[in-house]
This record gives structure tokens, C-alpha cells and sequence, in this order.
DNA sequence: GCTAAGTTGCTTACAACGTAAACGCCAATG
DNA sequence: CATTGGCGTTTACGTTGTAAGCAACTTAGC
């Protein structure tokens, strides 16, 4: 008589927007962006397509809070929640805690990169007023100038946007999978310097890579401010 | 009797690859990415639908076709015929020449940055095995190993996508709409720091920020070849 | 506790999309 | 002249995003 318990496992009954965007991002996660659609969406959570727009207006709007979530979370990051004691150890507890979100969504990150902002200068990956806020508040407290905040701002998201584009895109399982050239491996040999330098161009120092070209914007910007 | 001029203007009857690529390019300059459709681009060329499919293999083809035709377009750029006397020259012709592109196409752009390219290590912009053959071996030609042919190779792309990517997102003409405060003026009294130097955010000084990038990069270069 | 109002999910429906398949026209080849 | 092969058209199918109306459940007021 306890049939009532037919719908087992964790499915809660009551659907709200906050659960919908997270199976959206463990979808695309999983699946990728293209195949994440409303009637899929939907049947993941056991619900038909048309529940969905009792909380978001349409697909524009739930690819939007997608990354709004992923960004806020930012925020929630152990990186971030405790104060640096430098402007250069600010940059680079933010310059990590977006690598960190990188690689934990590869397929994701392109959306943040090329979704157009709220405000032509609210350049992803931050993306956010709040965020913006916090990055040009904490520059200032460290005594950066006006003009000297803002440029950092510019050139550290250039930088941002740069490098973890493409790690991400070198991270996507389509990627992937033809890593070890086992399938696909197209002719190289009209192309000598490529085809002898091919290890190298595989070979994966993305971690190194990064924190090099951090350290030089740090000091890029330290020299730019003390001239 | 020279009724057959009825079909008036440039319009060939014969339709081929190029012709449609080129249109699509044209089309999406125009209206954007998600404007882009097998059917409307059939009725700007006169043509049904079904019949692009005679050239094109479908839309993700076509999306490809669209990339490699710029990205071919770059050899032919005058920036890039004539032979480099320095690799630093060298650098800046083919960032000059990218930028160049990535500002006429600023809604294609993205998709150069963001689509799978055929191999993960050959990374957009470029991403055309051709190109990225010319980068390297004229690197080599100036006296770089192969280790520093390759990080040069690494940075170097990494630094363009970071620096145009933004730089055409923020020319979109759906961001150019609201460029000028005029509409959707968001309520910034939260956020006192960015409503101060707002003004200063919204300045463009896009091509001396990126030239002070691209120096930057090269003086990094250097030394690191130096060391 | 009962009814009224509001919330939430389901059903149906439609226009637009990408593309497969069969068809007809025209030009070039024998 | 007949034939063949290439190219554009027509028709059709499955899938997409989403508008509109309906039904069931939750909650509020008495």
C-alpha cells in the first residue's frame, strides 16, 4: 500500500528554475551544446518541454542563466572568498578560479566567451556587474589609478579569454578523441615543418603555458604603472 | 527578341561553391549568425534551398567553407606577400592582417575562434594546416628552434583570440545598439566603482591596446628565446 | 473543512528548420 | 537524333522553439 513510492530515487515533484539550469549545464557537460534541446532538456528531468517555460522565457534566456550560474559560482570559489594580500595574488586567485571553470566546462566556456554581454563594456569571462565591481574596487584598494585599473582590466581580460578559449576547446571530447592520431590523420606531407614539429604542437603544457603568460601580464602591468 | 535579358542584373544563372560562400559570408555580415539559413540564403541567391545541397554537403559545411574562405583570404592580403625582413615584422604583419579580418567580420569572427578545427593542435585563428606551416617555418627561417617556434606559435594564438575575439563581439552591431547609454540604461547604484568609471570603460582604444599587446608578446618572445 | 484563486505541468498546435528522395530540365556527348 | 549526367525544383519527413488552452494540484480566506 506504500505504492505512492513509484517515483523513486532523489526526483522531486516541484520543479523550479535553479534545477533547471543545473541539469542544463550537466547536460551540455555531457552531451554538448548543440544536442541540448527543450524536449531533451525536459525528459531529463522528467517533465515535458513546455513545463520549462513556467520558469525560463525560452532557450535564449536559459543559455543566459547558464552562464550567469557558472559565473555567480565563481564567486562561491574557496579562490575568492578569502582577501589577497596583493593585487598580483588577487589576479591570479581570479586568474584560477576561471581555469578551474574552464576545465570543469570545456563545452560551456564558449558560450561564456561569445555570449553577447549586458553592457558593451562588460567583457566576458567575468561577464558580471558585480564581478567587474569586485575586480576594479580590489585594483583600487591596492591603489591602482583610474585609467591604470580599468587598462588591467582590459588587458587581463584579453588574456583571460585567450588562453582558456582554447584550452577548452582542445579539451572537448570532439577533440579528443582524435587526439592520438589513430583516426583522421590527414596528409602532412606537403607540409614538412608541421609534420616534423607535430609532437611538439601535441605535446600539452596548457598549465605551464597559463601561469607563464600570467606572470608576464602581472608584470606588464606593474611596469605600465610605475613608469 | 533579347527577352532572355529578362533575368536582369549580375545574376549568374550557374551557381558553384564560391558564389554561394561568399554570399553567405555577405549574409552574415549583414544579419548575423543565427539569420543564417539554408532557406533564406537559397532566396538571396534566387535559388530554392535544396539546390545549395548540389555544393555544399550541408550547413556545418558550409559554416567550415565560410571559415577557411577568410581564412584563405589572409594569404592573399597584401600585409602577407612580400617577405618579412624580422620575425618581429613578421608577427605584426599577420596580427595586422587578423585584425583586419576580424574587424570586417565581426559576427564571423566568432566562429573562427570557436569552431572545432581539424586537428586540436591547430589552433584558430589560423587554423589552416597551410598557415600554420608558413608561421613555422618562417620562425624557424629567422633562427627559432623547434621548441621556441612552437611556444612562439602557442602564445602568439593565444593572444589573438583573446585580443579579437573581444574586440569583434564588442563591434556587433547588437552591441554597438546600446553603445551610448540611450536605452537599457541598467541601474548601477550598487555598484559605485563602475558607475565612476564607467565612462572610462565604455573609451575604445582597441588598436592601441591591442599593439601594446602585440609588443608586449614579441618583447616576451625575445627574451625567452634569449635566455 | 470547503470553496476560490493561483500555480504548475500537460496537451495540442503551428511555423520554420535541416535535409533525404524523386523528378524534370537542359547541355554536352555518342 | 537519342542518351546521359549534372543541376535546380518539388515534395516530404522528422525535429526544433514556442504560443494557447486545459487540467490538476497547492494554497488562502471564510
Amino acid at each position: 500500500m506504500f505504492d505512492e513510492g513509484k517515483k523513486v530515487h532523489v526526483v522531486q515533484q516541484r520543479l523550479d528554475r535553479a534545477q533547471i539550469v543545473e541539469a542544463a549545464i550537466a547536460f551540455v557537460d555531457g552531451c554538448g551544446l548543440d544536442e541540448l534541446t527543450m524536449r531533451r532538456l525536459g525528459t531529463a528531468l522528467e517533465v515535458e518541454a513546455m513545463a520549462l517555460y513556467r520558469h525560463i522565457s525560452g532557450r535564449a534566456d536559459l543559455l543566459e542563466a547558464m552562464v550567469d550560474e557558472l559565473i555567480d559560482g565563481l564567486f562561491d570559489d574557496e579562490l575568492m572568498t578569502e582577501d589577497s594580500r596583493s593585487w598580483e595574488e588577487y589576479l591570479q586567485r581570479v586568474a584560477n578560479a576561471t581555469r578551474k571553470l574552464a576545465v570543469a566546462h570545456p563545452r560551456i566556456f564558449p558560450l561564456i566567451a561569445t555570449q553577447p554581454p549586458q553592457a558593451p563594456w562588460l567583457r566576458p569571462p567575468p561577464r558580471s556587474i558585480r564581478w567587474v565591481e569586485d575586480f576594479l574596487s580590489s585594483l583600487q584598494a591596492f591603489g591602482f589609478s583610474d585609467t591604470e585599473a580599468v587598462g588591467a582590466y582590459k588587458a587581463f581580460t584579453s588574456f583571460l579569454v585567450g588562453a582558456l578559449l582554447l584550452q577548452a576547446s582542445s579539451m572537448t571530447p570532439e577533440a579528443l578523441g582524435e587526439e592520438d592520431g589513430s583516426s583522421s590523420q590527414t596528409d602532412l606531407s606537403e607540409y614538412p615543418t608541421v609534420e616534423r614539429l607535430q609532437d611538439l604542437l601535441m605535446e600539452d603544457h596548457a598549465q605551464r603555458e597559463f601561469d607563464d603568460a600570467l606572470d608576464d601580464l602581472i608584470e606588464r602591468i606593474r611596469t605600465s604603472t610605475e613608469k
